[in-house]
DNA sequence: CACATTTTTCACGAGTTCGTGAAGTGTGTT
DNA sequence: AACACACTTCACGAACTCGTGAAAAATGTG
């Protein structure tokens, strides 16, 4: 398989995971420079690198970083004496930090369900519903921020079951 | 309280809840539609009453509809000798349901991630990344079917609780 | 069968999002 | 100081989404 095979064979790859990352609500170029950044083989990248990995203009990879960084997905980082920011995925946690922004949107459900109640009151059905879903987002939301919590401790256990 | 300000308090209830079914990837039809169901009283509209209740065009309720039935959130029911559907949301599993769309898109994450491990292969850094994604997403799927199974039971313990 | 009522389909206009190219900014080099 | 390089900002055009009004379809009623 040729150099360029294999480049084609990664973006394709891109394109087919950013795309379930936009259905989960994320950008396009934001989903593909994370897509790109997890699959490729580096793990530390320039803006530039960004740009000609994807194939796509500077300005576009600026304002994907800048989202990526502030949703903690990307860290940047500056070599001293070099004048470009370097990208970075730390994949050791990645997962359960974007898992975290979920969280977060679990409970803005659940303040929305909560306030309903408070002006819609209990005595009616609409309320009740509401209250009702509130219990239920709350449960699921420490259901899932545990499960979150619990991986690295598991994916160490299963790593140590491979070994032996 | 007047009849009209109790009508203003629900529907902007609605648009804030709406707000965050939109947040979460739903059309804005389709999110105002769910959250009317939910926080009116009637267990069961025609297309015309949710026109009415949210004061919006029946050509917008006709697409909003057809999303939430075939998303399994509302119900289509006839009753003989009428002319209109009526649509149901049926609150007792109503939020589990919802978590089964979202399991699937997570189970999406996790295909396209596997598909990625194939292509690439395990012995590079980037597919070594996606395969712990695929294990964490199919970790994370896992663990929350078992909560979303578990919630009825959990929400009846409580009720019994309450009462006794 | 003509009619009334309700819903659906369709084309449009308004508004939004996206990525580009071009210009601008910042920083280190000569 | 002038320059080279890398990134960012900005304005634009293309594409898409949304909800409406009007017309059409479906379905009972007189």
């Amino acid at each position: 398989m040729t150099e360029d095979d294999e480049r084609m064979v990664l973006l394709r790859f891109v394109e087919r995971f950013a795309l379930v990352l936009r259905e989960a609500g994320m950008p396009p170029m934001p989903a593909r420079v994370l897509a790109f950044a997890l699959a490729d083989d580096a793990d530390r990248y320039t803006a530039g690198d960004l740009a000609r990995g994807l194939d796509v203009s500077p300005a576009a990879i600026s304002g994907a970083v800048r989202m990526l960084v502030s949703l903690r997905l990307l860290g940047r980082e500056r070599e001293p004496g070099t004048r470009s920011d370097l990208y970075v995925l730390d994949d050791r946690d990645l997962w359960s930090r974007f898992m975290a922004t979920e969280l977060e949107t679990l409970q803005r459900f659940e303040e929305a369900a909560a306030s309903g109640v408070e002006v819609l009151g209990t005595h009616r059905p609409g309320g009740r519903r509401l209250a009702e879903t509130r219990d239920f987002l709350a449960f699921l939301r420490a259901e899932m921020a545990a499960a979150v919590a619990r991986w690295p401790a598991e994916r160490d256990r299963r790593a140590a079951a491979r070994e032996g």
